[in-house]
DNA sequence: GGCGGCCGTCAGAGTTCCGTCAAGGACGAC
DNA sequence: GTCGTCCTTGACGGAACTCTGACGGCCGCC
C-alpha cells in the first residue's frame, strides 16, 4: 500500500485530503508542522509527501531541504502563492511538482499518481526483493526473514536496519548513514545504537555470530551486508 | 549536455523555448506533429519533453502512450486547456507535469529542473565509480577494493587516501594537497603520514610493493596514482 | 668520500572503536 | 495492576587503527 504524509496546519485541508486518500486506499500520516513532518518521515518513510509550504513554525522550503538531505522521496508542494519565484525556489530545492490552492481533488490526486508511478522501479524490473544467502532468506516485499524453514522474528528497528543494509547489499553504508536511516535525520553519532542492534541481528541471522560472514563490520566507517562467499560479481 | 525535445505547433511558442533552453546549455531538438516528435524522439533519446497538447495529426495523449510504450523519459505537458479532466487524463496517460498557458518561462524552467533531476541516478551512482587496474579494482560508491577475486580490507584513513588518489588518476596530487584533504586543513607538513600509509597501500594492492607501478612517487612534489601500463584511454 | 635531504620500512605505544552484557524505562496488551 | 516486548543507556575488555620515532637506502651536492 502506498504511503502518504501530508504536511499542512490548516485542518480543514487536511481532513479532506485524509479523506480523500484514504477512499482510493492510500495510507495516510499527517503532520501540522515542519518538526513533526521531519520526524515522522523519517519513521515512517512515505512513498511520497504533500506539503504545504506555509507552516507555523518553519519556512517550508526548509523542510524540502531536511527531507532532501537523506531521501529521494517524492514532494509535491501546496500552496497560496501564486508567484513565480516561489515555484521556482521550492523546486529547485528538491520539490517534484507545485500545485497552488485553491485546488482541484481530482488534479491532486492525479498529480500524486504521477509522482507515485515514476518513483516505482521499472516494472518487471532488476532484481527482486528477494535475497537469499547461504543461511537465511530475505524477502524485502513481505517484510519477512526465513531462515532454515522458519521464519525469524525481528523489532521493528531490527528490520528496519536490515533492510537498509540489504538494500545497499555489497556497499559500504556509513554509521551515520544507517542512524539517520534507521533512527531519524537529527541522529548520526550514537553509534552504540548501531552496535547494539547489529549484535542482535548477528544473533538472530548468523551461523556464528561471533565470526559474522554477512554483517561485515569496517572499523571506523561503517557497515556492509554481504550475500555470500565467492565474489562473483552482481 | 541534457538533451530536450520540444513538440508544439506554435512556431513562437518553439522560438521562445528553443532561445530559453540554449541559453541555459541545454540540447535541443523541436518537432512540430507527433509523428516527427515520436520519430525524433526515438531517434534522438531526449533526456526530457516538453509536450504541447493540441498537436495537428493527433492527440497530445496519443502522443505520451507512444512514448511510455519504451521509454520512461520525463515528459512535461503544455496546454491551453485548464480543465481538469484533461490534466488528469495526461497525467494518468504518463506525463510527469502539466503546465498551462500562458506559463511563466521561469516556472517552465524549474519544472524541467525538478524533471531531469529525479530522472538521474543517484548521485555518485553508478558508472564511473568503478575503477579497473591489471591488478585491482576499486568501486568508490561501495567503498570496496578487489584485488584476486578477494575483498581487500582498507582502514579509514586508507580509505580516503586512495579515494582522493584515485579521484584525480594520471594526475600529480601534491603532498600538501593530500595532507589536507585526509588529515584536515590544519596538516600539510606531516609528509611522514603519507610515507606510512602510501607504504600499507602499495603493500595491499601492488603486485611488487618495491616497486609500485599504481602509487608512483614523484619526489618532492607528491604521488600520482596510474591505472596500468597501455595508456589505453578509459 | 662525507653529508644532508628525501623516501621506504618496521615495530611499539597510545588511542579510538567495537562486541557484549545487563539493567532501566517506555509502551501496549491483557 | 502486571506482564512482556522493545528501545535506550552505561560499562568494560579486547580488537583495530593511528601516530610516532628510529633506522637504512638512495641520490645529489659540497
Amino acid at each position: 500500500m502506498t504511503r502518504v504524509l501530508v504536511i499542512d496546519d490548516e485542518p480543514q485541508i487536511v481532513r479532506a485530503l485524509v479523506i480523500n486518500l484514504k477512499a482510493r486506499h492510500y495510507e495516510v500520516d499527517a503532520a501540522h508542522d515542519g518538526a513533526t513532518a521531519l520526524q515522522l518521515a523519517a519513521a515512517r518513510h512515505p512513498d511520497v509527501v504533500v506539503l504545504d509550504l506555509g507552516l507555523p513554525d518553519m519556512d517550508g522550503v526548509e523542510v524540502i531541504k531536511g527531507l532532501r538531505g537523506w531521501t529521494r522521496v517524492p514532494i509535491l508542494v501546496l500552496s497560496a502563492r501564486h508567484s513565480s519565484d516561489e515555484k521556482v525556489e521550492a523546486l529547485d530545492a528538491g520539490a517534484d511538482d507545485y500545485v497552488t490552492k485553491p485546488f482541484g481533488m481530482d488534479e491532486l490526486l492525479a498529480r500524486l499518481r504521477a509522482a507515485v508511478r515514476r518513483s516505482e522501479p521499472v516494472p518487471g524490473g532488476e532484481d527482486g526483493v528477494v535475497v537469499d544467502t547461504a543461511e537465511f532468506t530475505v524477502d524485502l516485499a513481505a517484510k519477512k526473514v526465513n531462515r532454515g524453514g522458519r521464519d525469524v522474528r525481528l523489532t521493528p528497528t531490527e528490520w528496519h536496519l536490515l533492510e537498509v543494509l540489504v538494500r545497499n547489499t555489497g556497499r559500504l553504508v556509513s554509521q551515520k548513514q544507517l542512524l539517520q536511516e534507521v533512527w531519524g535525520p537529527s541522529y548520526g553519532t550514537e553509534t552504540n545504537y548501531l552496535r547494539v542492534y547489529m549484535a542482535q541481528l548477528r544473533r538472530k541471522l548468523e551461523a556464528d555470530p561471533a565470526h559474522p560472514r554477512h554483517f561485515i563490520t569496517e572499523p571506523g566507517m561503517g557497515y556492509r551486508f554481504e550475500k555470500g562467499e565467492g565474489a562473483h560479481g552482481k
